[in-house]
DNA sequence: CTCCTTTTGTTGAAAATTCAACAGACATTT
DNA sequence: AAATGTCTGTTGAATTTTCAACAAAAGGAG
């Protein structure tokens, strides 16, 4: 577990935690670490949430498939962010979501029933663990938010600007790349692929933005 | 506060604490107790999060309003359920959402430093109380995700039939009332509220649904 | 009961999205 | 270098939503 030290102690859930108790910790919590290839099924709409994520290495979709096949695509996770703890945490039988390797990656796997229910009396750092797992729900919960201002606009161009201008307060700049495709950042916004294409060209001609591949430019 | 009681063992926040504690962990907490007037904002998009809520009696709901005026509903929470929990405990700056009384209502209101920041290893109350905000919060990402199934539809009959469906699920009934009038649900659905009434008043002639006012039946 | 306000249903026109199909660009493999 | 598959942009037609305006219905206050 070593060699995943400094991605871990970057993990929400690990914060204020020694380097030795996490590692004496991650042993006592019978924590995993699984390899996947790209595009890679690592969790399964409909199955029971059992297993706590943790993104190690590459990147990680969580995505929402309806009946008729749509995809939603909820969010991305990189190295050192948790995926399925909410459902985890409430021991759901059904996952509502997927999760899939977005690009071959490596992740951490902590079996829930273990953060939840053992030794929580006993062990100061599981204390402070349930703490941190309760801090990251929270701001997990505010991306969601963000993610519904986006979405609930009405157009697929202000769906696109309100994303757009979201993404240029993160990287606190008007040029940044976006971790999407064309059809991946449809299916976040929930618009159509091809009236997304016809939606930046536009744009483009009217010199709001610029754009080459995922780079976007806010003018 | 004894006359809360009964609501407040209700409320996930205080599941597994003793009556007797429960009462001096409000005193503890500095609990408040506040009335308020159908239509109130409670809570104002923009103020910082400060304190956790917990509603008492009536309703409130939890919306998010854009530049434009849109409205967007994102929950209706009853008697002894808990809201702004999530920016309290991430301590955000700027709250993302209103919450406003949807009757006349009731609420208790706990500073949310005094949960994060105080006696958290003395108090073993204080322990389980983290514990169920955790909880709390996972299940509230659940109804998350309930609702972005519901309005990542494409269509307004798809919104409304996936809306109609999960409440009938949690009713364990096709026959139901739903907590909105026609321009909230149009609000929650994210749709037009004339387009709505339309698409209603053509399910009802295709023998899909029946309805009257706020009782809606799947046939 | 009557007046007044709010809610709901209806309509038609304008705007936007979706859908399917195709062609060019690009990257990778053989 | 050729072949293959994926991604992107473009188009036009069909569908759907939005918008504004109005009328009917329901509810509340006096």
């Amino acid at each position: 577990m070593k060699k995943y030290l400094e991605i871990l102690k970057k993990c929400p859930l690990f914060y204020q935690i020694e380097d030795e108790n996490l590692l004496r910790m991650l042993g006592c919590l019978d924590a995993k670490v699984e390899t996947f290839d790209k595009k890679y099924t690592i969790f399964a709409e409909g199955y029971p949430a059992k297993y706590i994520g943790i993104v190690l290495s590459g990147s990680v979709q969580v995505v929402q498939v309806d009946y008729y096949g749509n995809r939603s695509i909820l969010s991305i996770l990189n190295a050192s962010q948790v995926f399925a703890e909410a459902f985890a945490c409430a021991e759901v039988c059904s996952l509502p979501v997927s999760v899939v390797a977005n690009d071959p990656c490596e992740v951490m796997l902590i079996d829930c029933s273990h953060v939840l229910h053992t030794c929580s009396n006993h062990c100061d750092f599981h204390q402070q663990l349930i703490f941190n797992l309760m801090k990251d729900m929270a701001s997990k919960t505010i991306m969601f938010h963000q993610r519904i201002e986006v979405t609930s606009k009405r157009t697929t161009r202000e769906k696109l600007m309100a994303y757009l201008a979201l993404q240029a307060k993160e990287h606190d700049s008007n040029s940044f790349d976006i971790p999407f495709d064309r059809q991946e950042l449809a299916d976040y916004l929930e618009v159509d692929r091809s009236g997304l294409s016809a939606e930046i060209g536009k744009m483009k001609k009217e010199g709001m933005i610029e754009t080459q591949k995922n780079h976007f430019r806010l003018l």
